[in-house]
DNA sequence: GATGGTTGTAATCGAATGATTACTCGAACC
DNA sequence: GGTTCGAGTAATCATTCGATTACAACCATC
């Protein structure tokens, strides 16, 4: 395999193990087995653990920007009145679900914020979402207050894995409904009581 | 000193340090240093790590309880209109930066939901708040996912240290107007551009 | 078939850390 | 004035973990 191939299966390895148990509570042994290759591995791939970390949370927020910008651009393109947009920007949000992990990796380098290497990246990245969301997708400044606001308990709601108590929790079940509206089934399969966790 | 005080005054101490560092990252010694004490005493008054944690995250949700209970109170004996409560509880949790470190470890527990033990609290103490909103303040379930939304986005940007950035970048301090509106000078006293970041 | 570059691992090291043990000090109490 | 009990610490232990080093296997290309 190419070293290439490799960063990308690292990479993806990781978002799912530090979305799990944040940047300290990770080992460089649990992402090296996640990945199927050995600990002196992954660290000689990245240089230090907060290296990965960053290349993480930076892989993390391009997804995002890149789904973002093909929502923006199917609007766009499709004569939608304004107001459709803000919906597709959620559920394309909702989506990332798919890439195990991003969620919580994101919100893992948010709550990491203190330290001096990742909270500059965490600032820096939370920044250019909101730039995203009021210069190219034109949103007012209130809206993208409120985008952001839903996404952020969106991705809390992940965090604690609300979704396990679905069905077991009536409170849990209409804050799930709520939060995820028609895209609950994909977060289910991913989070739901059933779903084999890790 | 009595072991009552001390363990008030321990859990003082972890709230600030377990807000900045996060669980895995926070040293039980670190904890000690900020409290004035050996390491081992912090050990032997909460059992473990975790044991403290958890008290520091209950003890977390429990001021904010009392907190929104006292404005709701205020609130039926002063006969204003009911829309008049959503941004009294607002301003009262914005008012809990004063206890430091209490909103970032409250994220940092949630972001902790994967733990066994953890993630059970996590989501016990969430759905807590939920029932509170809709229950106790009357809110529409629709009202109460937003007001978690935007103490979500509230809590971000504390843990993220965005209001360092005031006055520094447009967007930051644009973001942070909107999201602290005129409780934006407490704000800036903890965690402003100026304020000893201890 | 040597040579060199790339992928990858086994072994290991040093520092950090949660926890345990054994101890000191001081005050209340008989 | 000895004794007990709660507050508190110094010393230390066993693990864990990120990082380093040295080495093995493969595969080009000359």
């Amino acid at each position: 395999m190419t070293s290439a191939e490799r960063r990308e299966q690292i990479i993806q390895a990781a978002t799912s193990v530090f979305g799990d148990r944040g940047y300290h509570g990770t080992t460089t042994d649990q992402v090296a087995k996640a990945a199927g290759i050995s600990q002196p591995y992954v660290v000689r791939m990245f240089g230090t653990k907060e290296a990965l970390f960053l290349e993480v949370i930076n892989a993390a927020l391009a997804m995002l920007l890149v789904s973002f910008r093909e929502q923006l651009a199917e609007h766009r393109s499709s004569g939608e009145p304004a107001e459709a947009l803000v919906p597709k920007l959620g559920n394309a949000f909702i989506d990332l679900v798919k890439t195990r992990g991003l969620h919580r990796s994101l919100m893992q380098g948010f709550v990491s914020g203190g330290d001096p290497v990742i909270g500059v990246a965490a600032r820096r990245g939370f920044l250019e979402v909101y730039a995203f969301l009021r210069d190219e997708a034109g949103f007012a400044p209130e809206e993208v207050q409120t985008f952001l606001s839903y996404g952020m308990l969106t991705s809390v709601l992940l965090c604690i894995e609300m979704p396990s108590l679905f069905g077991r929790d009536s409170d849990a079940t209409e804050l799930a409904c709520a939060a995820f509206g028609h895209k609950l089934d994909l977060v289910l399969e991913t989070m739901g009581p059933d779903a084999a966790s890790a």
